[in-house]
DNA sequence: TAAAAATAGTTTGTATAGAAACTATTTTTT
DNA sequence: AAAAAATAGTTTCTATACAAACTATTTTTA
């Protein structure tokens, strides 16, 4: 299958940047507007709904940090408003004493029992306006994309081609 | 909604969110290191790539604003970073005293004549590897993605059903 | 056991990104 | 012509996000 379309594959990499740089604003623009109505942003309420998953409600910045796949010091920021607002707390350090653990609080689990909609509400909303062999060929998509823009040595990466890199 | 789906379905709503964020991820990652090598960011090299293209080589801040699709108090800082580093410059205000014009410097120009690898070189080299059909699938996707992302009022949306959207 | 290395978090500095409030203009209404 | 509204940008504030440098602790190695 042979893609050699007489303009439709024009559409290339710099396309492809732009696009993806559209959904990053989209889903930005999302995170702000859940920020404003539920004074909490994704990134924050994803790490308190992991917390409430935990056992005890607890778990390490690392453990966080290893979820929630960020840098460990973008972690401290998320955890110091969190803690700002009295939605989680720092708990005091035990064994081994470099590790800090984090807990939700009452009114961290209060605010995350009004928001389950928050994370769903317009997003899902608007995903199941998508017909499911849609949403399927979406999920493929982005696990290609998510697959070779994780691909660290270039070198190193499967080429998944034959006569491919007619790339202009 | 019906999700009696017995599992492949299963991976839903925030699952894509979770990708999305990743994709995210990646893309920023990549913006820093592009950031670290040349100096310079991708949204700046997009604004200063725009401004080469443009007759007399300079363009309103509303029009860079309307190119880039950001905010504008975002353009307002990528302009000033730019300028500082001397890359672009603003012009004295004209007729409409309210217009700032801004162009691009020789070192602007110089910088963008050393990097037109930087926007592709690493991205494009990952999309080498994938196959010409994969790709097409990924730009269908981000269609679909950006489409209902972008729908604004809900009620009014189109809704896909199950047999129109073969889009491919 | 003392030095070196690894691990866990924090701090500092920088960029993107947007909202809200503000200034300065220009255009439209009244 | 004066008042109101719209437009163009900037400033200030806040959040995400990362890297690099740093502190404190623990583990490994010599």
């Amino acid at each position: 299958m042979n893609d050699q379309k007489t303009g439709a594959v024009s559409m290339d990499y710099t396309d492809i940047l732009t696009k993806i740089r559209r959904i990053i604003r989209s889903v930005n623009l999302e995170s702000k507007r859940i920020e404003k109505e539920y004074g909490i942003s994704i990134p924050q309420l994803l790490a308190l709904n992991y917390l409430k998953t935990r056992n005890n409600f607890q778990a390490s910045h690392k453990e966080i940090k290893d979820y929630l796949q960020l840098n460990a010091s973008t972690i401290t920021g998320i955890i110091s408003r969190l803690e700002k607002k009295g939605l989680v707390a720092r708990l005091p350090k035990q064994n081994d004493r470099r590790v800090g653990m984090i807990t939700i609080t009452a009114r961290g689990a209060e605010l995350l029992g009004k928001t389950p909609a928050a994370l769903h509400e317009r997003l899902s909303i608007k995903l199941q306006t998508v017909a499911p062999e849609q949403l399927q060929k979406l999920q493929d998509s982005f696990d290609t994309i998510i697959n070779f823009l994780e691909i660290e040595d270039l070198e190193a990466a499967p080429i998944f081609t034959d006569e491919v890199n007619e790339v202009k």
